[in-house]
RNA sequence: GGCGGCGUAGCUCAGCGGUAGAGCAGGGGAAUCAUAAUCCCUUGGUCGGCGGUUCAAAUCCGUCCGCCGCUACCA
């Protein structure tokens, strides 16, 4: 039986533009996905949008529109996003969709049922002006003594009926999980994080509302609508048509990996598990965080006018660069920043200078010198077995790097190999074997051939569209792509087609800079 | 305050007990197949400070300094 893999992103909440933070989950997302997919697994990629929440109602009422017709137009936004980035995703979520809501509320049925949900009230200050609850010590307390919300606005104490979930009851089993599954949160920091904070023991979670209506009743009680993690979490099983148990996509959970930010790892790792174990559900294999992404060194803000959307950097780029760099930069976990400068660096040295050029000085000289002529694999010099080898390595190098999710280091790994050709191709010089030994240069040819494709092959989910293109003119057939397919030399003979530049160097329009 | 992370070459980082590393940037040289791309060699660091453990410490322990994160119910 094939292996599955399930992989989601968030689902973004659908309060504001889509900007890079949003692009750069999706893709590596992406790349788990697609790289799973060439490994031969049968892979479940889910995205979508969280549409619920006193946010999304009070942006809409600002935007003077419909509610509903706000999420369908800021969701659509997401969705072209997620498209011009070449996202992959095998479905799209959105929370005010009727599949997902029929499975939220039997994922509230079951917890309420196994006795993990119970009617109270949330008491608090809370301001009528910013119709939301603070905390004793977020209240700015004035000369003449009252208290105020940081806001300035008035608050008083107000008590609220409210269900609750009993996620003080879930302690304990939480640090057993997360001690039992040391995989389970990344990166490390974060799981100390999250071990720290709840050892410091965890308060029944308030999981409904009644002061808002944009949201999912809570069953069997209209006024409440439900908390919107507990809403936006079941998407993972919504999708896969939860609570129907016997639904043929039921078979792809637990999940693999949700990725997310890191703003919204709690989340994740606290309640989501909590809720999952209240429902007697199994829980996903792991929750990677990511971090975020400053430009040009400084927090990216609203205010500051400086966040950035994904696609005018693709429009400036091009859609693959923007994905490589994204994963390029930073090792994949922390925090990164997105500058023009070492953006443009990056672009022309490892893409255009490294790989585009080593494919481009190979394949021209196949073209010119062997009449586009595919030669048959040669008896191998040690040189030539070196190289071979250290490609023939990728795959389970790459398998090693995703496993951990370093997505970072598997670029790495791949372009030392890439280093390792245009080094073999200098010390093999096949432009001066031409002249003195034709046979000895079809076969480096060749060998640059084969690692290339290596190369290529293990590319395709960082860069799925550019890596096509090299595949095809390494004249490599689409059923011949995979991981597994790599243990198949490619048959002397294929003529190639004419070479063409993968990636062009960035040059900076005159006026600028 | 509590818990945790980080501080290594100009820059971004890897190494995490056994004679300081990579990429980029800088310098010199080679080559000319190629997107003026590539290759080779090379200059840079008392691994934040101070103490300790050890035959041996970026690497373990303590302490100090400087950054940063988390410390719940606004996604």
């Amino acid at each position: 039986m094939t292996a599955r893999y399930y992989v989601t992103t968030p689902i973004y909440y659908v309060n504001g533009a889509p900007h890079i933070g949003h692009a750069y989950t999706s893709v590596a997302a992406d790349v788990l996905a697609r790289f799973h997919r060439l490994d031969g697994r049968d892979v479940l990629f889910l995205t979508g949008t969280d549409e619920h929440g006193q946010k999304v109602e009070q942006a809409a009422q600002a935007a003077g529109v419909d509610t509903q017709a706000f999420t369908d137009r800021i969701s659509g936004d997401f969705r072209a996003m997620a498209d011009a980035m070449n996202i992959s995703y095998d479905d799209y979520i959105r929370t005010t969709e009727p599949r997902h809501k029929q499975a939220a509320q039997s994922l509230w049925e079951k917890v309420a049922a196994n006795g993990h949900i119970y009617l109270d009230a949330y008491e608090g200050w809370y301001a009528l002006r910013d119709e939301c609850f603070y905390s004793e010590d977020e209240l700015v307390t004035r000369p003449d003594g009252t208290k105020v919300a940081p806001t300035g606005a008035p608050v008083e104490w107000l008590r609220e009926p409210s269900y609750f979930f009993r996620l003080s009851a879930f302690q304990d089993r939480l640090l057993e999980y997360y001690e039992s599954h040391p995989h389970f949160i990344g990166p490390e920091a974060r799981r100390r994080e999250i071990t720290s904070f709840v050892k410091q023991g965890l308060r029944d979670l308030s999981v409904s509302r009644t002061s808002f209506k944009w949201g999912i009743p809570v069953p069997n009680d209209p006024d409440h609508v439900m908390y919107v993690w507990f809403d936006a979490l079941a998407n993972y099983l919504s999708a896969l048509g939860y609570p129907d148990m016997a639904a043929p996509k039921m078979a792809y959970w637990p999940a693999n990996v949700h990725l997310v930010g890191k703003d919204i790892i709690r989340f994740h790792a606290v309640y989501w598990p909590a809720f999952l174990m209240a429902a007697g559900i199994e829980l996903p294999h792991a929750i990677m965080s990511n971090g975020w992404w400053t430009i040009e060194g400084e927090k990216m803000s609203k205010s500051l006018g400086n966040v950035v959307d994904p696609r005018d950097l693709v429009a400036e780029f091009g859609l693959d660069p923007v994905r490589f760099f994204l994963l390029r930069e930073v090792p994949f976990g922390g925090d990164s920043d997105l500058n023009r400068r070492s953006l443009i660096n990056r672009l022309n040295v490892e893409l255009a200078n490294d790989l585009g050029n080593l494919a481009q000085r190979t394949l021209s000289q196949i073209a010119r010198n062997l009449g586009g002529v595919l030669p048959e694999r040669p008896i191998l010099t040690e040189d030539d077995a070196g190289l071979l080898a250290q490609a023939s390595l990728l795959p389970d190098l790459l398998r090693s790097q995703m496993s951990r999710f370093a997505l970072t280091d598997g670029l790495e790994e791949v372009w030392k190999v890439v280093r390792a050709c245009n080094s073999y191709i200098d010390r093999q010089a096949p432009w001066t074997l031409r002249k003195t030994d034709p046979e000895r240069m079809a076969a480096v040819l060749r060998v640059l051939h084969d690692a290339i494709r290596a190369i290529a092959t293990v590319l395709q989910p960082y860069m799925p569209d550019s890596m096509g293109k090299l595949l095809t003119q390494l004249s490599v057939n689409d059923d011949e792509r995979s991981f597994l397919a790599l243990d198949t030399a490619l048959p002397g003979g294929r003529v190639l087609p004419a070479p063409q530049g993968l990636f062009p160097r960035y040059v900076a329009p005159e006026s600028s800079e």
